[in-house]
DNA sequence: TGTACATCAGTGAACGCGCGTTCACTGATGTAC
DNA sequence: TGTACATCAGTGAACGCGCGTTCACTGATGTAC
């Protein structure tokens, strides 16, 4: 966020280029998914020739680590605005499906199984405990609830993903509940496992989310 | 199952050669995921020309087929197994887990992220519908519970994907919450999501199980 | 039991393709005096 | 304001690679008489 100098043209036109070579890789993705991201066919496409990209991304894993690290960015934003307008862990929930069906391949970019073969940067583990921060907020703002079972006494002795967070087991369990239940509907419903079974993913994404925050 | 004659030598060897191929193609899933599989890449592992895996399959996607099939068939011989030793909806949870950690890429090939251009042929449907039946089963055993919410409502007028099973309404909302529920803990588990976290992954799974089953 | 023939597994060469990436270069853009 | 120089975007050729797939073929295995 931090700009040392305003940006000289030179500059502004690099800052374009790469927007526009992540916006053809994005479409790119959305085709053929993100095993198949080629820099030769988004060279061609934005009628350049394939060495000319390396002059903004140094070999195609900084280009998908850039990918990666946008959608989370935008996850978090969008988690962010919510939390601020308010809405709870129900607005949360609405705004994790909204994110995900606004571009579904971006959802399997960062939360499918992961690109064989690609390493993630250490750099991004910041943004999705920054998402990770924003739902135990919203987790811990209810009723604190009686923090029961094993997995809460577990989740006591081992929090460190939550960081320097204060909220009680009961909150811990629960946002990982709300994470991997919402999860799975998307996951299931993105990859196409509900497609010919006729019946509408959007009501049982909604009773998962109702089933979490009680409303 | 039904055999019209015994197999021939030349007919036995195909099936062992056959076999032999789908091994190392598992073992080449393992390391570089369901994307890199590459027949030449078999072929030199088993000490063969390229050319000569035409003789077992068609082509690659052939070959994808054939272990998708028998992902599938696998977890519902599994699941057939462990509802007739009982266990109930308990024991599928537990079944569907120690198939899913038995060879995690085996359980991604099928419920993660689809391999992108493939095309799953209707034949797997059958399967996957042999398995839906075995849960509904364990499902509908249970008291039956009262039909309530907008979900169990529309699943009553969409219930195509049920089959000819008549389980009530909250039967069938419950299957696919067990579904998507343990789908969505094994998913990020599998898929390193967790890693780094701290916390075990396995308990978060059981206490999801044990709010299902209510056990 | 031996011979003639058909079947079929596997080979090696070849095709065309697209990939990531490097390198030496041209030509345009910006900077310094 | 004009000129000399440095910076940098983009090109085209090239490298080596592995892929799926075809084709005509050799040689071994099985079958029929």
């Amino acid at each position: 966020m931090v700009r040392s100098h305003a940006p000289t043209p030179r500059e502004r036109y690099r800052a374009q280029v790469r927007e526009e070579v992540k916006r053809h890789a994005w479409e790119q993705i959305a085709t053929a998914g993100a095993s198949a991201l080629s820099l030769n066919a988004i060279a061609k496409q934005m009628g350049l020739s394939g060495p000319a990209l390396y002059r903004y991304f140094a070999n195609r894993d900084e280009l998908i680590t850039a990918l990666i690290r946008d959608a989370y960015r935008s996850l978090a934003d969008a988690f962010h605005a919510r939390a601020k307008a308010g809405g709870g862990l129900a607005g949360l929930a609405e705004e994790l499906r909204r994110w995900a069906l606004d571009d579904p391949q971006r959802y399997l970019l960062v939360y499918g199984t992961p690109v064989p073969g690609y390493e993630a940067p250490a750099d991004t583990t910041e943004i999705t405990a920054e998402i990770m921060t924003v739902l135990l907020d919203a987790c811990a703002a209810g009723e604190p609830g009686p923090s029961a079972g094993p997995l809460d006494a577990h989740l006591a002795a081992h929090r460190a993903w939550a960081r320097e967070s204060d909220a009680a087991p009961a909150a811990l369990s629960r946002a990982l509940t709300f994470w991997s239940r919402l999860h799975g509907v998307l996951s299931l419903e993105l990859a196409g496992h509900f497609t010919g079974m006729g019946f509408d993913p959007a009501l049982l994404y909604a009773a998962e989310a109702e089933a979490l925050t009680g409303s």
